[in-house]
DNA sequence: ATTTACGGAACGAACGTTCATTCCGTAATT
DNA sequence: AATTACGGAATGAACGTTCGTTCCGTAAAT
């Protein structure tokens, strides 16, 4: 049974997702993974090694999620990068909706203190596209720059999740695409419009 | 001496931001505040009742920052509505900036575990006063409501200041101000104008 | 004016508990 | 038969909290 380590991770998980890293006991995910103590420290060298392999399974979950077969946006139509846009809001929302506790615990912590360079490579991982496609897009544009908007985009998207965990909206799919429209606008007005290749900046 | 008090929970405040509160030890706290451990216990009955003090004057300072001598956005104004919220955008960036422990605190955790009934009125009394106003300024139109506009912004905002933190950007005023605009439009163009029926999107 | 008595504020060692981790007897596998 | 996997009691460190004591400013007594 080499699923036991797959099924430990997932119980790390929804625990450090519920309470935090410092809040959650290792004998609390042992037991809720239905295995004893010491089992656990035979697949995992200790609880920093287990916060930090299931950081790297839900971001890589997340990554997949959101960009296994996504193209890269058309540079020169304005519809179609909403179009993209629109794709990559409706697959945060599904990731977000699937894998609660995977969201939330990506997003909802602090992690950088027991987080490990091999963990910070795969951040930079999902990261690092979503900022070139935003690159290319809005490059030439005046307004805020790409880092900005997508630090924006972000947080817009993991504010709506915790306002609805937190009790303090709900989310059907229209008003998920509605607030994903909305967010658009963040972008849009600052975008080359369409009327093909431009010279090079200047 | 009675500013014991504010001594401890400003080095609690700034613990529990930097490693939460259950990665933050109460002697490591006392130690900080520069008292014994007993004497953080004559000020404060446990633990909790610490971070729930430390919580509750986060928030409140925070909402003074943001809602003192603000005035209510004119309803049929569109260019007085984006003052207010450029106003309100330039008082978050203040606050965030000279009171970065207070920001990441509140935004950064996930406080529901321990906050008792007294904090989540705190929590409220901020959140109501943009509630109202948002709904003045936005009820009759389509999009979003009211509620996901709210947590869009807060969270965008949010986003910003963590990824600053983090190095993923770095802000100075003017790009703080280009994304409050930018975010201004992610609740503009679905505001009822000045004349005639509202705008709408195609 | 000096000394003594008092009381609350402050301290930090000590307590019981809980944590992360290890150890070892047993069960499963080869 | 030998090896590997497993579980959960055992261990020591660290935690939140308590408690006996000290400290110190003020008031009473001399």
């Amino acid at each position: 049974m080499d699923d036991k380590r797959r099924i430990i991770l997932d119980a790390a998980l929804e625990a450090f997702a519920e309470r935090g890293y410092h809040g959650t006991a290792v004998p609390e995910v042992a037991e809720a993974a239905g295995v004893g103590t010491g089992t656990l420290y035979r697949y995992f060298e200790n609880k920093e090694a287990l916060v930090n392999e299931v950081y790297r399974d839900a971001k890589q979950r997340l990554r997949a999620a959101l960009l296994v077969g996504v193209p890269d946006p058309d540079l020169y139509r304005l519809d179609a990068a909403e179009m993209w846009f629109a794709e990559l809001w409706r697959r945060l929302g599904t990731f977000a909706k699937t894998e609660p506790d995977a969201f939330r615990f990506l997003e909802m912590q602090d992690h950088v203190a027991y987080l490990d360079n091999k963990s910070r490579e795969v951040e930079l991982s999902v990261l690092a596209p979503l900022w070139l496609a935003g690159k290319r897009l809005r490059d030439r544009s005046d307004g805020p720059s790409v880092d900005v908007i997508i630090a924006l985009l972000w947080g817009a998207f993991v504010g709506l999740i915790k306002a609805q965990r937190l009790g303090y909206l709900r989310l059907d799919d229209k008003q998920l695409e509605q607030a994903g429209a909305a967010c658009w606008r963040l972008v849009a007005p600052d975008l080359p419009r369409t009327r093909g290749p431009r010279s090079k900046k200047s």
